[in-house]
DNA sequence: TTTGCCAACTTAAACGTTTAAGTAACGTCA
DNA sequence: TGACGTTACTTAAACGTTTAAGTTGGCAAA
């Protein structure tokens, strides 16, 4: 039923040898022979078997794309985020002729093993996305022998590379932009703490308030896990503080969009009485009310550089190795969130 | 490098067969050795090549996930009811041993053939999203010879079934609902007519309001694309109608918000001028301000009716046939993007 | 004792490719 | 003339499985 190279090979009268040659563009058939193969390949609808290309080359043609758990909630694809930066790759493979095969959270938690899934569906390279430090299975990446991209958590692997924005600088950028406006007593929310990017944006924080010289409490530090309910929960536990920050930085615009929620429960307002910056700018960052001031993280080069990332490593074959890190830069994207600081940050507040 | 059956067979002193058979769970090997085989498989960390393995079955034990273009903007996760249905669908893959082949639209328009994808990579299924009756290969589905399951595109072939909600029962409810706070005049702002969807929500619509006694005039049935924008620049179209609809049936949560967009850059309140009603329920119609009255598509039973079919069909093989519509109900959310309506839908308004 | 059967294996072929190695025909050059 | 190349092929093996068809030895039934 299926159209084999035999077919062809039986229809042109030649050997399975020089059919399989003549379609793949090798120089020892001649010019009339591959029109005569290339014709009836086109007529009988042949379309080459990757399955058994794969067994004889060693290369499945597929990289598997790992989601690991972008956040505690329940896919990635609830994370606007990780959406847009996987439809970035997919976008960008779908033009090379790589496929990709996507483990879900629920795969690789019934496989219990990156190593397995990889060498069962013979991925030529892995992406991981929403990778933990705290993964039971961390360790197993060093075994897994084929090029290897993070996003956001850098490895120390050899065949791996970390691709993502400069986080500690985006961090940076935002906090000292509410300095610029006024505000001292500025607060963190945080991803949790197991995913890298928090300590990097932590680090950015505390740089920028170091340098303007403002003290910097404990309790304005706040873990969230990039949930826009986490945003909220984080930001109620902000506004109890007296007096409470004028300013909060959070490591996500889903937490950003969540202490805006708060806010308005309270009865505040954004940013007359408190202003918020996020980070990512999600497409809802823009259409938020007020517009959400963030980070720009630029997720179409982000997923370009992935993409590119692996598709190199492949074509390099066994002799790639890892760059070590990938590094964009953010962009701070001022909208309607953020406002000068109405008491200096000086005296107390209810 | 690579261990496989024959690294287990020299282990244990037995034939690739025995190995393969002991591994696979068939009755003809004694219990003892299938022990000594297990354990040496663990021992040597085997994992089934199943590149091998579906030479010789036929069977890649992949499906491909076909998103083609739900929507004309970029890409398929943009649409967050997309992408909260792929994470459905892949979760109970996950659960399965089955694993997804993801075709983007880069990749299917490169490739510029189902059928091309399908039998190069030897999937064992296809699901397609957003597929568009105007698709110049929609004809070749006929001849793809393998399981086929379409959201909310009814196809007519034996192998292919179609998961949805009722689209009519959805919209009659919508509809409904603003008949009963009293409008009459009920614009509906369409997605493109190239989704089936479009015309299903549009046969709703116009049974609520024939039902009612309400007449429908041309102008006021405007087509979108799905998106944010389009259901902007849709509703504009109708605030400059005289008199001006005072309720809109939307046939995304993202053309309603977008409509929502309009009405206040036209200095007018939802739901006090004009009444706006969605289709979806994605996750940022609650987050709305104010929140999004729509119609829920249990997305979660949609994406699982989506795999369990596909599930299905493998697990029976070639005597499957398709069962033509698989139909969930949708519900009405009232939130608050409705209201009474004012003038009682009779005089005029500016 | 022979026959037959069963359990527990092994052998060999097959799946659809790619590729290393071989070959036949033909031409070229010394 | 013969050695050597080149061109355009063919042959055969291999990739790692599965599976149909044998094979062997032991045991029960006749």
């Amino acid at each position: 039923m299926r159209v084999t190279l035999k077919d062809i090979a039986r229809e042109v009268g030649l050997s399975v040898t020089a059919v399989s040659r003549a379609l793949n563009g090798h120089k020892d058939v001649s010019e009339a022979t591959r029109a005569r193969v290339l014709e009836a390949a086109r007529r009988l609808n042949y379309y080459p078997n990757s399955i058994a290309r794969g067994l004889v080359t060693q290369r499945s043609g597929t990289v598997g794309l790992f989601s690991v758990s972008f956040t505690q909630s329940y896919s990635i694809m609830s994370d606007p985020f990780a959406a847009e930066l996987v439809d970035a790759i997919l976008e960008r493979f779908g033009e090379t002729g790589y496929d990709v095969l996507w483990f879900s959270r629920s795969r690789i938690e019934k496989a219990d093993s990156y190593v397995a899934l990889a060498v069962q569906r013979q991925i030529d390279a892995a992406i991981f996305l929403g990778l933990r430090t705290d993964d039971h299975r961390f360790a197993e990446l060093r075994t897994i022998g084929i090029p290897l991209v993070t996003v956001d958590v850098p490895i120390d692997v050899e065949n791996a590379v970390c691709v993502g924005c400069d986080q500690v600088m985006g961090a940076y950028a935002a906090v000292s932009h509410l300095i610029e406006m006024g505000h001292r007593r500025i607060a963190y929310i945080s991803g949790h703490w197991h995913a890298p990017v928090s300590h990097e944006r932590r680090e950015g924080y505390m740089k920028a308030m170091a340098e303007a010289g403002c003290p910097v409490r404990d309790e304005w530090i706040v873990e969230g896990d990039f949930s826009r309910a986490s945003g909220k929960r984080s930001m109620e536990r902000l506004l109890a503080l007296d007096p409470r920050p004028t300013a909060v930085f959070c490591a996500s615009d889903l937490m950003a969009l969540g202490a805006m929620d708060a806010v308005r429960a309270h009865g505040l307002r954004v940013p007359d009485d408190v202003s918020i910056i996020g980070f990512d700018d999600i497409r809802e960052a823009a259409e938020a009310q007020p517009p959400l001031t963030t980070v720009h993280q630029p997720r179409h080069l982000l997923g370009k550089a992935v993409a590119d990332t692996v598709i190199e490593a492949l074509r390099e074959g066994g002799s790639w190795k890892g760059k070590g890190r990938i590094l964009l830069e953010p962009k701070l994207v001022r909208r309607a969130t953020v406002a000068p600081v109405r008491d200096g940050g000086a005296s107390a507040a209810g």
